[in-house]
Formats: C-alpha cells, sequence, structure tokens
DNA sequence: TTTCCGGCTGATT
DNA sequence: GAATCAGCCGGAA
C-alpha cells in the first residue's frame, strides 16, 4: 500500500455517477474504517488539484454536507455537481445517502 | 518519537 | 433535535 490517501482516491474515482459515500466508508474502503476525518482533509486537497475526483460525491454518515471552514463556496459548488449527477439534494445540503450510497 | 489537529462517527446527555 | 464526549487515524511539525 502507498498511502491511505492513494486508497481513498482511488476508491473515490471509482464511485459511479449518481451515487454518493461517506467519509466513514471510504475510509473503511481505504482499510480503517475510523479514519473518515483523515478524508476529509483528503478531499480538500483534492478540490483544489481536482484530477478527475469526484470528490462532490463524498459527503458524512448522515448524508449531509457538514463542510465547516471557509469552504462555503464549496459547499454550494458539491450540491451543484450532484444534481447534475441525479442526485436529489435538498436546499441545505442535504442528500438522501440511503437511495444513493455506493456499496 | 511525541504532540497536535482535523470537512468524522456513534453513543449519550 | 441540538450539544457533548470520547474513540480512532494519518500526516505534519
Amino acid at each position: 500500500m502507498q498511502t491511505f490517501r492513494t486508497q481513498v482516491i482511488e476508491y473515490i474515482k471509482k464511485v459511479p455517477k449518481g451515487m454518493v459515500v461517506s467519509y466513514g466508508q471510504v475510509a473503511a474502503a481505504a482499510g480503517s474504517p475510523r479514519a473518515a476525518r483523515q478524508v476529509g482533509g483528503i478531499l480538500r486537497a483534492l478540490n483544489i488539484s481536482d484530477g478527475n475526483v469526484p470528490w462532490w460525491r463524498v459527503i458524512n454518515n448522515q448524508g449531509v454536507i457538514s463542510i465547516k471552514g471557509n469552504w462555503t463556496a464549496t459547499k454550494e459548488l458539491q450540491s451543484e455537481l450532484l444534481k447534475k449527477d441525479k442526485v436529489t439534494a435538498s436546499e441545505h445540503y442535504t442528500v438522501d445517502i440511503a437511495k444513493h450510497r455506493f456499496k
């Protein structure tokens, strides 16, 4: 294994259109079920140097875009992208992950 | 090597 | 339903 980061990126790249995954899910797929927080940090780096990684399909386990910092712009962008992926995103950045979670 | 800090999570209060 | 607590984890300092 290279880095946890690599695993995460690879996994996210596999997420099909119209589906979403939770941080914890990605972390688990990368080998560490509790490293969800780390996933968040990786995502932050991705949205800057995005490679073709559907980072917007990654949200927390509650199906909500919980970004806190000054990433408000990113939040809006994320919900926009989700809608384009045929994913129903509420006005409060909420997604029905129960129906769209990638497995 | 130790310490600290997070875009989290689940359980409890 | 909102707030709090405590694990758990990887990376940077």
